[in-house]
Formats: C-alpha cells, sequence, structure tokens
DNA sequence: CGGAGTATTGAGGCGCTTCAAAGGCGGTGG
DNA sequence: CCACCGCCTTTGAAGCGCCTCAATACTCCG
C-alpha cells in the first residue's frame, strides 16, 4: 500500500488534477523514483541555511516544514502527508528558508532537484503542472497565516483539523470523517502557534461539543458541518486548480 | 521614475538575479507592458471566488492581498510593492483564493496571463526565474506566518518593518533607513494580526526604544541592529536566491 | 517494572482586545 | 476661506484569551 511506487502515483495523479498530462509526462515522472529511505521521528532533513539538492517525496509518515526563533520556538508553516511533493521550490534552488522534520517515523525519497528540473522543462504541461502544485502550497500556507493572525483557538484549530481531513482524503489515507493525524498536541500547537496546555484545552473544548472524537492519533469528525462553520472553512482553496481544470 | 518601463524593468532586474537571462529573454519580457491603469485606494483588483485573466505588475502605491472572514475581519497574506509582479500564479490558473486591494492611490499594469505562460514557457530560464520568484514570495508569507504565530506584537512590528525597510531598498524607493509605507495603522494590523489599537501602541514602543521614527507615511529606522535584533530578522530570506546565483 | 515522552488539569498573570472618547489632518462644499 | 466631515491617530480603562508554571496521570517501550 504505502510503497514508493504508491506514492509517485498519487503525486503524478494530484498534478494530473491540476493540468492535464501526457502518456509521455506520465511516463518521463514514473521514472523519478530512486531508493526510498526511512528515518525516525524528529530526523532533521534540512536545516537552514545548509544547501540541498533533494526534493522529498512522501511514502509514509508526517514531515513538517519550520521556523525556528533564536529562543527555540518554532512555527510549522506547511505538513506534508504520503503522496506529497515537500520541496517544489527545490527546483529553483538548493538554499532552504526553512527546515523540514519528520514527526513520527516516516519514509522519503530523494529526487534530486536536477531530474525534477529536467523533468519539469522537457514538458510544458509538466511545467504548468508543478506552477499549479506550488500554488496549492502557497494557498495553505496562506491560510495558516490567517489562522494564526486573525483566529481564536477552537477556530484555527477547526480549520486545521478540517484541512487534513480532506488532505487525508484526497490521498486516499481516510476520509474526511475518519484519518490518523501523527503529531503530538505539542507539534499540533506548533502548527497552530499555540501551547501545548491550550491545544489540550481547545481539542477538550471541540470533543465536549461533540465536533470531533480522538482516540490515539485517530481523529473521527463526528459534526463535519459544525467543525467547518467554527472553523469558518472553505475547501476551495484545496481544490481550486481542479475546478479551474475542470473549467 | 515611477514609469510603466521602470517598473517593468525593475521586475525583470529581480528576475534576473534569481536566474541569469539571455538577452533574448529579456527582449521577450520587455515587450509584457500593456497600458498602465490609475486606481484610487482600497480600490478591490480581485475578490476571491472569481476568476482573473491577468497578473498585475505594481508601478507605484502599495497592493495587499488578504483573506477575509465572515465577520468582515481579514489577515493580509502579503505587500506587494513597486516593481513587484502580484500574481505570479497566475501563470497556473485563474482562480485566486484570495483578494487583493489596493492600499492607496496605486497604479499597476495589468498583463494576461496568456502571455505571461507564453513568455514562460518559451524559455528554460525564464520558467525557473518564476519558479524563484514564487519561491521568494512563499518564503515571505512563511515568515509572515511565523510573526503572527509566535512573534509577540513588538517582534512582529520590527521583523515586518525590517522587511519592509529592505523590500524598498532593492526596489529603488528608499533606503532601509528610510522609506515609505502607505498603510495606515489598521492595515498595518491586517498584516500583523493586531488590532489597529495595539498597532499604535507597539509603535509608540519602538519609537520610544529610539528604534524608529515615523513622521507621516515615512518610516526611518534609527537603530538598525536594535531592530533587526528585536525582531529576530534575518535578512537571508529575502535574498535567498540572488545568493544561489552568486554560488 | 522503571523511565521518558505525552496528556490532562488547575491557578495565576500578562498581552492583546474591546469599548470609548478626544484630537489631528486632509478634502470638500457652501 | 472657513466650516464641516470622514478617516486616522492617540490614549485610557476594563476584560478575556492564551501563556506560564506546576503537578499528576497515562502510555509506550525497553
Amino acid at each position: 500500500m504505502l510503497s514508493t511506487r504508491w506514492a509517485l502515483e498519487t503525486f503524478i495523479g494530484r498534478l494530473a488534477a491540476l493540468s492535464p498530462l501526457t502518456p509521455d509526462d506520465v511516463e518521463a515522472l514514473s521514472a523519478l523514483t530512486i531508493e526510498p529511505v526511512r528515518l525516525r521521528g524528529n530526523f532533521d532533513i534540512i536545516t537552514p541555511g545548509q544547501e540541498f539538492h533533494d526534493a522529498c517525496l512522501i511514502v509514509s509518515g508526517l514531515v513538517a516544514r519550520f521556523i525556528q526563533l533564536r529562543d527555540g520556538r518554532r512555527q510549522f508553516t506547511a505538513f506534508h502527508m504520503p503522496g506529497d511533493l515537500a520541496d517544489i521550490h527545490r527546483v529553483a534552488t538548493p538554499l532552504a528558508g526553512s527546515s523540514l522534520q519528520t514527526l513520527c517515523t516516516t519514509t522519503i525519497v530523494r529526487v534530486p532537484a536536477t531530474q525534477l528540473k529536467a523533468v519539469a522543462l522537457a514538458s510544458p504541461t509538466i511545467t504548468h503542472a508543478f506552477f499549479a502544485y506550488a500554488a496549492v502550497d502557497a494557498a495553505v500556507l496562506a491560510q495558516w497565516a490567517v489562522n494564526a493572525g486573525r483566529r481564536d483557538a477552537q477556530s484555527r484549530m477547526a480549520h486545521f483539523l478540517c484541512e487534513v481531513a480532506i488532505r487525508s482524503e484526497q490521498s486516499g489515507q481516510g476520509s474526511r470523517e475518519e484519518f490518523i493525524l501523527e503529531a503530538s498536541q505539542g507539534q499540533i500547537g506548533d502548527a497552530l502557534g499555540l501551547t501545548s496546555v491550550h491545544v489540550n484545552r481547545t481539542l477538550k473544548a471541540l470533543r465536549q461539543s461533540n465536533a470531533i472524537s480522538i482516540d490515539g492519533r485517530i481523529i473521527r469528525i463526528l459534526n463535519w458541518p459544525l467543525l467547518a462553520a467554527h472553523g469558518d472553512f472553505d475547501e476551495g482553496y484545496l481544490q481550486l486548480l481542479e475546478q479551474a481544470r475542470a473549467a
């Protein structure tokens, strides 16, 4: 199930949803895979300032992009789930402004940036798809900024859970009603700009309103309309480009 | 000075700093300009959900990208200054997840996405430069997310002012010691995730520590090391790719 | 069975918001 | 030319949301 091939096909499928790929495109992209690497949790894939010449395709597990402050506190700026390509910008530069770390035991495939770039430039439809993929990344990041800047803790959490739910569903890792989130409450706090203590209280409140239930790392959304309303969540931004293609 | 041609040349210069452009590239990009449009402040260039088939080159003034909540509060996710291309993602899709609004009287040039796309696909170096440009946008947005998520009001403000200072300098609009920020305190609050009241108090505190002085819309940074330290500011992320090219 | 990391809960404090009001400044029209 | 109006800035006072500190319980794993 969670094989290297599965991850690559999921990624290609997502690209295909963004830009109609030709059979040649799919073939070129399918040739990308190199050896998978298994990493423990809390492993630093990239540290800032350092040059890094590979992109990361996530096969299983969970990877977070983050920026760290001098005092050690940090803010996650993205979660990357199985089937995601974590470093699409590596096409443009080997320098990273942010760090990448596994949140749990994770399998990734390192795709050399040179290969990625060659594939991108070889086909206009792939170029287009890569742009669109980066645009979705940016749309998600914008929502995280809105979360941190303008929503209170419960709305943030609700919006965040809705996003993870949809993305889990999109990558075939679960449904929007039930999925696995391999992150501790402290790590969720780093994504939302909250402390682990307040994440705990916020989750408790959402549980008590019967919007969600939690069993270990399994999240169940019991009342989707309630949660979506609470988080002011509109899934459009996650499907923006699929819609564009349909039009 | 702030002519359409100047803005286009500034934009091309920035691209050239990201990826070595050929003379043909420069020529192709120089042919992009269409008629400039003058807009009043608080003019909506894009509203969400709507399709939009042009990218915006800023000639003068200030444009903000933002996402609005149901209750009317909003979070800015980017400022676009003269010489910036505000909608590089329009290469990939006509659908916008966020809105675009002028903050003051502003002149823009609407570049048809079809033209932009054609130019991008015609040259691998331009494609590369566009990717790099989008990567810088994403790096800036990530810093805004960190600002809202993990920094207190004074650090946020300090970081924000440092960013605007450097970007003003980069686009030849001023120096990092003295520049114009055409935004009200309420609008600055929308960028930082603060209320206008607290923006006012925060600016007062920074003035009293002799880090900055303010005269109307003119910001003077009196003590750059102090302000940068206060905001935990490292300008690397704004010049990431220039460095990459130098290497 | 012991230890480390995580979850949970309480108490107290601070930072930012909210509400409110007054003053400044530029623009517009009588 | 001045009176007026809207927007912005500035300041005060009070309240609340989230943080900090702290203690206990849980769970996984060796």
